[in-house]
DNA sequence: CAGGAGATATCCATGAATGCATGACCTCAT
DNA sequence: ATGAGGTCATGCATTCATGGATATCTCCTG
């Protein structure tokens, strides 16, 4: 009988969390791979380690035995990972990271702080421009876009689903109707050559006659103007970690096919190759799925 | 970074061995796994964890880091194993185990001395006749087999190719040729009606006018006069660990295309469900595993 | 000096493990 | 009573890890 090192941490999992579902969260896998190989691992012990129900699964006698070990395990793993860790020569140099204006002021920003927080030899260049840049050639090395690439050379490490809302000023908000429609909201959107690019399009295609009170082709401007009152935005809300003082306050506004977008990091083939540059995408992968989580 | 637990007990078995290729033996997986694996922990980690060459693997600074705490995984891994074993309800009862004579007389016999010191509830049965048993319906639960089953019903555990050899005692030895051919030997084989039973067709076929001078239908009396001197005969070389003294020694001889045969070890589908069956063919697997690397 | 025996790295076919979808069950709130 | 939300177990298609085969290299021995 061979214990698989990685079986006694899923069941570990399981008797922390209490549940199988829970051990799949835990070690993000799915819930039947628990099942079946928490049974392949009983099957081999020759006893049962949990006694299962719809509240979760409860340690046996025989399950109780083999915790100790298994958490003495984990707590060395725990110190094999940090030693790993300070083997990892410190990634080093710049990293430039692409992204619509809006995620890169409430995100990328305040992201890039903690990065430098956490490896200082590590620092990011932000670019916020809407044109598109090519990853492929080299412009840019990790890209947050709402669509995923269709080129061959480039590669979609991360998504994620994001809701849209609408924000506005909370002077503006005392202003408007309890229950505004869209039509009942002065907005502030991007003028030309820009207003091709979200959510013109989208407010246009919702809203016959769609007529902005304000358009800039600068994105903070626009941003001043709608924590000034001029009028209301949509924007991406990315529940990551970082807080900030908003003066902007959603409203409870229905954007019908568009209340919600996708956001994918993306980055040339074999960009991940450069330390650097996979470890800033580490550290946006796990700051996406914890926004994923709220 | 993750480092996946199963891959920390690889990195250990590779540091420990020596090399590539010891860590696979250790592991029981493939040389080619152990060279993929590494490379894909040594990219997660950002470091190199040995240095490779042609007499093994030799360990990085980075990799000396993560011994220890990979040892101590081992321990508790250890702990925990032994934890299993404890829950491991000792299975207990009868399990009939059937092969040919030669296989019971110098391998199955002492092998149940051993189940039996190890596990004092398990009890072996074993079923030396040559004629078939009937695994389906329950003959017998385990059964090693020169041949792979056909049948659906039954499922093959495991199985090794062992050598063929001819014995014959020291003092028959002294009197025939240095070199003697396959026509020089005198023969002890099977009487009838048993005549149809290995090596008997072998020796049929590779020895024109294949004539034993001894025939008997019982195998202890062959094994006797084989032992008296008076005559030669084909055994399995199973290099098991059981320890006999043997007073029959190999001749140098080439059996042509019968040199070698198989072995398998063969149960009903649902046999294995039985716990003791388990058990008995989980020590059957280890002992045939470890004859077949000597 | 050639061949054998050891090592690691890579390709590719195969099979095992995974996750999606779903069923069955239970509890709780409305 | 019903629906929502949680649990675990299972079927099946897909993905991915594995090992056999092989290439390449080095060292040792006859």
């Amino acid at each position: 009988m061979d214990i698989s090192w990685d079986d006694a941490r899923l069941f570990l999992a399981i008797a922390e969390t209490g549940s199988f579902s829970g051990a799949a969260r835990r070690l993000r896998i799915g819930q039947p791979t628990v099942s079946r190989r928490l049974a392949a691992l009983e099957y081999a012990v020759g006893a049962s380690l949990f006694r299962r129900g719809v509240d979760g699964a409860v340690l046996t006698a025989a399950g109780e035995r083999l915790v100790p070990p298994a958490k003495k395990m984990a707590e060395w793993a725990g110190e094999l990972h940090r030693a790993a860790e300070s083997s990892d020569t410190s990634p080093r140099g710049l990293v430039r990271v692409t992204a619509a204006p809006y995620m890169c002021f409430d995100f990328l920003a305040p992201f890039s702080g903690a990065v430098a927080k956490k490896h200082p030899g590590l620092r990011l260049e932000v670019l916020s421009g809407i044109q598109y840049l090519d990853l492929g050639r080299g412009e840019a090395d990790l890209a947050l876009r709402a669509r995923c690439p269709p080129n061959a050379d480039l590669k979609r490490v991360y998504g994620v689903q994001i809701r849209n809302a609408v924000f506005v000023a909370k002077s503006l908000k005392a202003k408007l109707p309890k229950r505004p429609t869209l039509q009942q909201i002065p907005w502030v959107a991007w003028a030309p050559p820009f207003d091709a690019t979200p959510p013109n399009p989208q407010l246009e295609s919702i809203i016959p006659g769609f007529s902005p009170v304000f358009t800039a082709d600068n994105y903070l401007v626009m941003l001043a103007a709608a924590e000034a009152g001029v009028g209301a935005m949509v924007l991406g809300d990315l529940r990551h970690r970082f807080v900030r003082e908003r003066s902007l306050v959603p409203l409870e506004l229905d954007l019908g096919p568009y209340a919600t977008s996708e956001l994918h990091l993306v980055c040339a083939k074999s960009a991940l190759d450069i330390p650097r540059v996979r470890k800033v995408s580490e550290l946006l992968v796990e700051e996406l799925e914890q926004a994923k989580k709220r």
